[in-house]
DNA sequence: GCTGTGTAGTGTAACGTTTCACTTCCGGGA
DNA sequence: TCCCGGAAGTGAAACGTTACACTACACAGC
């Protein structure tokens, strides 16, 4: 591959000049500039990275770190990120801790090695991990924040509002909460939304922890079994939405005739399960592309202030929310 | 960042040597050798890839060219990849090209400039863009194969093969077929697994070439509408066949009572649409650890052969195809 | 005592780029 | 005529690592 000096040789100018041209430095007259552009282009120059990555300390890649790509939520955001990233010039590397956070650290030491410019990164525990205390380069949080970091995410207090809300409307008095993992930050915004919202007539019955990969634990599925006279299952997304459905179904319940179950997410094939679930919608290829400008102006010496990017969410409305009669 | 000259001093022996210790060379001694590698434990010393990926010219990254995360047969499958590419300390770097050839090469492009040590890549066009004309590392394709690639891939003529003896079992006599696109060559094995197979007494009606992310051309829908004594319809993909459903739902047909579809890909949430997809479950997790495994042979000098590596698939029998009276 | 061989360790150039400090040249003002 | 200032361009060091060519030394064999 071409170097500056295959071009500094071909101009017949030094090195420091071809580099001045490249980079656009004033110091460098009409025609020499011109010339120096021409021949870099015909000899298909490309600048060397991992040179330049050693001369200057940056080198025009950034990292994405996330939980589980088998949730349906993330490859849609990891597409928006990596596109929105491509066209800002930008190599994306990805780590996919499948929910581990030893295999998240693993991931940050191998980023770090090779010296991305900044980390886009969706936590799974509730605190950063020791490696990370050493990093100089900007973090910015993508749907779960934590304390002290960027964060670009959906408004999900809004969303468990317009859940609460929703419920009540249509005519649900008791609901039993399938809520995520209590350690995540965007699981107990959600949660604390909805509950919060509390519209006057509208109680929560009971609420269990799971997972968001929808893996319904022994006590989740007793739950489901019992109900406690709740009419609506608010699930922490819809994975979890999905597997009660579903084990609804092994009980010889029907959804909605029976009982009602909301989603939480919108991801994509929500309208294909039977019946079509009724969830929130976040704009997921927004968040991504956000995430990236905001770690770009980071990147390029924005001081961190700790902000938060919130998203508006809205209510899809499908098949899996019965109207209930007024009493 | 501790560099070897910090441990070279701190030791108090020359770089070379800490070198010649951290690349596990022959000529130091036990007391040497044991210090050194202290020292860098406790002085938390990385090497600086960018610096080895100027001298060596490797740079211990690959990429990995995906047509379509939004398909959850690739995030499945790029989780399986950076997960086994991580566990032998490589990074992997993303790009997906949303089915477009452009942002392909430009994802190349990128790659190339940051002389990633190889690529994987699941090609979206029928040849090989010009710019990897020009690209002296290994490629390896997956799922989806090109004259003179190495590719690691399911066996796709098998997968066929056991649909049509399944088709023919069940009373099927008229397919229709909803095959993926013409110009991938996966899916055209995948077609031709099944017509060539061709048991006594199953004969194809029609066939119709739709895209693999599942969206229906007119011509399908019409197809779909017609049928023409078919009474399965077998698809390129899970995608397709979810969509088949839907369509026919909407012309007032259930499934599997009034006509049968098959899948491909067994995709997860296969067994949560309604009807539960009868389909061909390939070993994504094992196809994305193999590519990895072959590229790092290729990477450690190993011929380039024009190997393809398969793997078997295997009937998942679910309820979308229904069993047909002996006539 | 000499040569040969093997082990342990070192000095330094090189990879491709950027950047600081420097030189050279030219024109204008005093 | 001399000096000054700015514009245009250059030399060379530096980034962190590797690897080649080398030295120094000990010891075995004759």
């Amino acid at each position: 591959m071409a170097t500056v000096k295959d071009i500094a040789a071909a101009v017949g100018v030094s090195v420091a000049t071809v580099s001045n041209v490249l980079n656009g430095r004033p110091n460098v007259g009409r025609e020499i500039r011109a010339r120096v552009l021409e021949v870099a282009e015909q000899l298909g120059y490309r600048p060397n990275r991992a040179a330049q990555a050693m001369r200057t300390g940056r080198t025009r890649a950034i990292g994405l770190v996330l939980p589980d790509l088998t949730n349906p939520f993330f490859p849609e955001l990891a597409q928006a990120v990596e596109n929105t990233a491509r066209a800002a010039g930008l190599l994306v590397c990805l780590v996919d801790s499948q929910g581990r956070v030893e295999a998240e650290a693993d991931g940050f030491s191998l980023l770090m090695q090779h010296a991305v410019d900044g980390i886009l990164w969706c936590p799974v525990g509730p605190r950063p991990p020791p490696i990370l205390r050493g990093l100089q380069k900007p973090v910015v949080l993508i749907d779960r924040p934590l304390p002290g970091y960027d964060v670009v995410q959906s408004d999900y207090a809004m969303g468990g509002r317009l859940l609460a809300e929703y419920a009540r409307r249509m005519g649900h008095g008791r609901v039993g909460l399938l809520s995520g993992p209590r350690r995540i930050e965007s699981a107990r915004q959600r949660r604390d939304g909805f509950a919060g919202a509390s519209p006057r007539g509208l109680k929560v019955a009971w609420e269990v922890h799971v997972g968001f990969d929808g893996a319904l634990s022994a006590e989740a599925e007793a739950a489901l079994r019992r109900r406690r006279g709740a009419t609506l299952i608010v699930c922490g997304n819809d994975l979890i939405a999905i597997s009660a459905i579903r084990s609804l179904a092994r009980l010889g319940l029907r959804v909605p005739e029976d009982v009602s179950v909301s989603g939480f997410d919108n991801i994509r094939w929500t309208d294909l399960v039977a019946p079509r679930l009724t969830t929130i919608a976040q704009p997921v290829g927004a968040i991504g592309a956000k995430a990236v400008e905001v770690i770009r102006e980071r990147m390029s010496g924005a001081p961190h202030v700790g902000r938060r990017t919130l998203f508006d969410v809205a209510l899809v409305e499908r098949d899996s929310v019965r109207r209930l009669a007024r009493r």
